[in-house]
DNA sequence: CGGGATCCTACGGGATACTG
DNA sequence: CAGTATCCCGTAGGATCCCG
């Protein structure tokens, strides 16, 4: 096992560079613009359509993601002049490519997230990664 | 350009669950998480090794997330019995895997981080995206 | 319907001091 | 050296009310 370590390629380079990791991270590291981008995945979606399409947000925490990922180009805001009035949000080719970036993520945690959760679990009856207090409070 | 739209593959489709990708977010989502393993990208270090390579990082935040990575078996933890104690970090294949996948991740952002600035500066000059408080301090 | 403005709270996270 | 414990503040973000 120890052997099988690398898949593709001699060794992934760190980036001498990493901004451009935070730079990304800062954008979808929030609680909802990736939820925002995985709903926008299905189509164009006007703003009540996506405050019931993803369950628990905020207007507030609604309307500030999608004012963010606008401003970045990787959605589109269409107001249409009607009365009701109807406001249409859709992704762009940015954004697609930045959900399909997400999708890749998404695959390697679905690939290790049963590793981690029994790695976890194993840390749990160990005590590593805790502090006394802890350990102090699983022996009461 | 609008012909370009998908490199490989059809249409990456969004995950049904998206748990996975949340899950992943919670983890390198943080400020300090994804530095702390790119630094341990260079191999294995000790506490003060990491401390001194990531700048601005506090010895409260730099513990934490090392025990948060050890718990989820991200990286190892082997002290030494000596005096002065020693203490060394390594990643495991497992935390390997994840730099990778952020590596690939960070390749995104390096792709288009110049094309999300440009938008942003357009929309700071259109005041697409901001509030009408915004706009009105930019006029006076 | 699609937001804007405001208030309030929980929590991330920095600074500092102490310990084994 | 390698942490732990405590204090403290800024901000993300929920709830609520209001407006075009």
């Amino acid at each position: 096992m120890a052997s099988a370590r690398r898949i593709s390629g001699p060794c992934q380079a760190w980036p001498e560079d990493s901004a451009f990791i935070r730079e990304v991270l800062d954008r979808i590291g929030d609680k909802w613009t990736v939820l925002t981008i995985g709903t926008l995945s299905a189509g164009a979606m006007r703003y009540s359509d996506l405050q019931a399409s993803i369950p628990g947000i905020s207007q507030r925490m609604l309307t500030q993601t999608l004012k963010h990922l606008e401003r970045d180009g990787l959605i589109t805001r269409t107001a249409y002049a009607e009365v009701p009035p109807r406001v249409e949000y859709a992704l762009t080719d940015l954004g697609r490519s930045l959900r399909d970036a997400v999708v890749a993520l998404a695959g390697w945690a679905a690939a290790h997230h049963g590793e981690i959760a029994r790695n976890r679990a194993a840390s749990e009856l160990t005590g590593v990664g805790r502090g006394k207090a802890a350990l102090r409070a699983s022996a009461d």
